[in-house]
DNA sequence: TGTACATCAGTGAACGCGCGTTCACTGATGTAC
DNA sequence: TGTACATCAGTGAACGCGCGTTCACTGATGTAC
């Protein structure tokens, strides 16, 4: 408790003499770490660090899986540079993970368009699509779960511009569902609560996957294949009893 | 920044007068805050506060939806004890969370079991157990947020049990599928594969609407008669191309 | 070709805060003699 | 019927920690004269 373990290791002469020129840091109760740090970036290069910090922030995301985990002392550290340094480049720590997420939720829809492009027939492209936007959740799980699964972070403008690209790729799934019918596989539905519903299915198959990873799950794409199958089957068998049937 | 604004109102002759006898405490940073401060509990009767903790900290999670909410100090403020007081009930924070997730658990099961005992054929029945599901899910968000939408808290035996229980609830739905089948409503579909979807179809338009409660959602009970309604129908369809079908 | 200077790309130290948990204690209440 | 005492049901104060953010600064680098 004696103050000699703190203010005199602060001024250490180390970090003067010409031998040790090794970059060391206080941690929170100031012993002194070593820690890699980074080169600075050249004069008009000062953006390198911007990109550097989202690559951290995406790794302690994806890495533990929680955006408890992805805090502006850890991203620091993980890149190399002292926490203030993220304030030169990021209004606040939201806008930070804003960005992490925005970046993998354009990933999602480019992995499902192109998935759906390789099919011909609307049936198939449905369930590319399905299968497509499943297989990401799973490889991307946790950004998956702060994406769909997370209780949406309340603050502001940035986050409905977020919405608005979700919505664009839900307009995709509507003009699928619309080829369906077109192509007089969907029965009478409406197209609109068909998509809405294949989006909910998939959904239900990628969101308990990542959340119960130890239950006995079935591999996943005859999963896909069976859910999707027989709802989409079923869509054009007639309603047995005239009662269970969307208004 | 003087000590007189902390440790003279720590011992104010407040307490000590005959007048105040108003209970006190202080808050992070030493002001004095007024806090309906509970009565002791008497002699045999120290479960009583067991209960009120409980209720508190159930009572919080429903409220701002995030075990984040549920701080032990936050927990002992609202019951108006002090957080030490909480650790005569509980081991740690974890199982005060665990209790509080396995009670919702248990009146989860109960609510389906209860709506699946009102139906006599066995498609009503999973429609109905379906219904309910989700209808609790709704009405339960946060509840069910952790449950079922949170990253599994890794934390030892306890939580086990939990899953041994929803382990029970789903055999609940196995058998239901199972009376499906012996009614020759399922195709010659596996049961369990079929519990399996009914389970994650449900679990996909609860989750979802959960974690976007401002989408537009149409009426929950039609989405799900859509849904599972179709999903059903598909089971006894013929596969059309021999390809959309599990192995 | 040399030098003053603005600017860029950061650093170091601290602020105030809330958290889970521990430890020594206290005061009312029931019980034994 | 009265009194010592164990126990129950808590309290008060503190520990060590990590967090987001701010503020004053620094040192290398390019530019103007």
């Amino acid at each position: 408790m004696s103050m000699t373990q703190y203010a005199p290791i602060e001024h250490s002469t180390a970090q003067h003499s010409s031998a040790t020129v090794v970059p060391l840091r206080k941690d929170a109760y100031g012993r002194l770490v070593a820690v890699p740090r980074r080169e600075r970036a050249r004069r008009g290069d000062g953006d390198r660090l911007r990109e550097e910090i989202l690559e951290a922030a995406e790794y302690l995301l994806a890495r533990y899986g929680h955006d408890d985990a992805v805090s502006i002392r850890a991203v620091a550290n993980r890149v190399g540079c002292t926490p203030p340094a993220i304030y030169l480049h990021f209004e606040d720590k939201t806008q930070l993970l804003f960005e992490v997420c925005a970046r993998r939720f354009n990933e999602l829809t480019a992995a499902v368009d192109l998935a759906v492009e390789s099919e011909s027939d609307p049936l198939s492209k449905l369930m590319a699509g399905s299968k497509a936007y499943i297989a990401f959740g799973l490889a991307n799980p946790e950004h998956y779960r702060i994406l769909f699964m997370q209780k949406p972070i309340l603050t502001p403008e940035q986050w409905r511009g977020l919405r608005a690209s979700s919505t664009a790729g839900f307009n995709g799934l509507e003009q699928r569902c619309q080829a369906l019918q077109t192509a007089g596989l969907m029965g009478n539905h409406n197209p609109t609560t068909v998509a809405i519903a294949v989006w909910q299915l998939s959904h239900g198959v990628v969101s308990l996957m990542i959340a119960k990873p130890s239950w006995g799950w079935n591999e996943v794409d005859d999963t896909t294949e069976h859910l999707m199958g027989a709802y989409l089957r079923g869509l054009n068998a007639e309603v047995p009893s005239g009662r269970v049937q969307e208004p």
